[in-house]
DNA sequence: AGCTATGGTTCAAATAATGAACCTTAGGCG
DNA sequence: CGCCTAAGGTTCATTATTTGAACCATAGCT
């Protein structure tokens, strides 16, 4: 593996601690010798994406990112375009929604609009959606070509409840499945007693991007109650991916006002 | 320079340009050969930092940092804290503020509020702020060590107006005369007919970690005024200190709901 | 059909990354 | 107090990765 793909999941890891950490546990958890952990660490600093705190020694995410990521949400506002929708689904449906987004490699979870009712499902931004195991992943996989899907498959697929299909072969029917009626349906995959259903955001060329999901308890939530949150999670990532890709145009080049390049 | 070095700052080169760039630009930009940013750009998409347009198979900056930045934004809500002081100084001095922030070893501006008048001063989110031509630039200076003061100072200092000061000598002499008042006070340092003055965000500790910042017509700006939108300054940037390192802790844990580590 | 500019790839040579062992400092404790 | 431990941090010979000139592939243009 690359230095780079080395010190980024570096980066990757510390993101998704809940609290800063020593230099020791870094190097652990991200399986590498002490020096390098601290030459990565020291690089990063040098650029902002890490910060060391002067006190405890210990190591947290910089503030670099929050500079890339205005100019990124300046030209490419998802966040901003998608999360009216994400609210108004959450409304509706009266179920928790989320939103995520594909990013390297793996698809994350960047918004939830909680359930109002007492008994919902809690969705952490940040957290990993697994391709086999979740509605989001199945929906993201079922319009990805078809060499994807079998890259996706051919790691191992882990088992999370008793529930969780891990056999390729259940899955890719699940996925035709999901092609065929244009959203996903996971039956307690990743955690029991939560049904979800989950729609893809497109791009122009039908390109996956993320996904919208409805996440409800499995006790009151009936057959009929799948289908139609389907349908709304079908409609508002289409109206995502209209409103995203509609009005401002992420392919093209941005008209400019400068001249000289 | 380390591998990781100069990933990161093709990184941030991409993140300046204001559109999408082909590979040769970058190489080009980055003074890096063909091969070696193609690696580079393929590295940082694997792991979400840029994303190549599939169509025109230029370059943009990709959707990680978003991600990292709602985390680091989550801990420590240097904007949402900051924003809402620096509009209200924006009112009250008429003037543009801008408020800037340090990483990567430079001051970048990270939040601008326009002037409510027609003939104001505009500052771009995400440009540079040089240490010996910007009123931000010599209030955190003039408040870090003086070995930071120093390497700061053996850099070669750039002439942008006839009025920018390039003597390190006279540079020191303003420092003294910052530290001393409390605020900074730039006169045409970096562009003509613009008189600026600013004051640093501090950490408990003393330490700068950014700064507010006035900018005004020189045209119509009296010596008082600059007095007055100096104090202003002064007491935005306590303001936001006492708020950011106050209430939330972000030197300290945050308190977790989680157990399980 | 040929030209040229750009994206992308290869592989021997050059360089930077690696990690075991080491030093240093800060607490904890008999 | 002085010993012990654990953590952060550093060194330098070994090792593996990075590098870039030259190459190929493709698309738009004349």
């Amino acid at each position: 593996m690359s230095t780079i793909g080395k010190a980024l999941a570096l980066l990757d890891t510390l993101s998704r601690l809940d609290k800063e950490a020593g230099l020791t546990d870094i190097a652990r958890l991200c399986a590498l010798d002490k020096a390098t952990a601290r030459r990565f660490l020291v690089e990063l600093e040098k650029h902002g994406f890490v910060e060391q705190d002067p006190d405890s020694r210990r190591y947290r995410i910089g503030s670099a990112p929050v500079r890339l990521a205005r100019i990124r949400e300046a030209r490419f506002p998802f966040l901003r375009i998608a999360i009216p929708f994400i609210k108004a689904l959450a409304e509706s449906s009266t179920e928790t929604v989320h939103l995520s987004e594909f990013s390297g490699g793996r698809l994350s979870t960047i918004h939830v609009e909680d359930s109002p009712r007492a008994h919902r499902i809690i969705v952490d931004v940040g957290s990993l959606l697994p391709f086999h195991a979740t509605a989001s992943g199945l929906a993201f996989l079922a319009f990805c070509p078809q060499t994807e899907i079998e890259a996706a498959l051919a790691k191992n697929l882990e088992r999370f409840t008793d529930s969780t299909v891990t056999d390729p072969q259940l899955v890719r029917a699940a996925l035709d499945e999901t092609a065929t009626r244009g959203f996903s349906i996971s039956h307690q995959g990743l955690e029991t007693g939560v049904i979800s259903t989950a729609a893809p955001v497109r791009t122009p060329s039908g390109r996956p991007i993320g996904c919208v999901a409805i996440a409800a308890p499995l006790s009151r939530t009936t057959k009929t109650a799948i289908q139609e949150f389907g349908a709304l999670a079908v409609a508002t990532a289409n109206a995502i991916s209209e409103k995203y890709y509609g009005s401002e145009r992420p392919t093209g080049t941005i008209p400019d006002i400068r001249r000289r390049d």
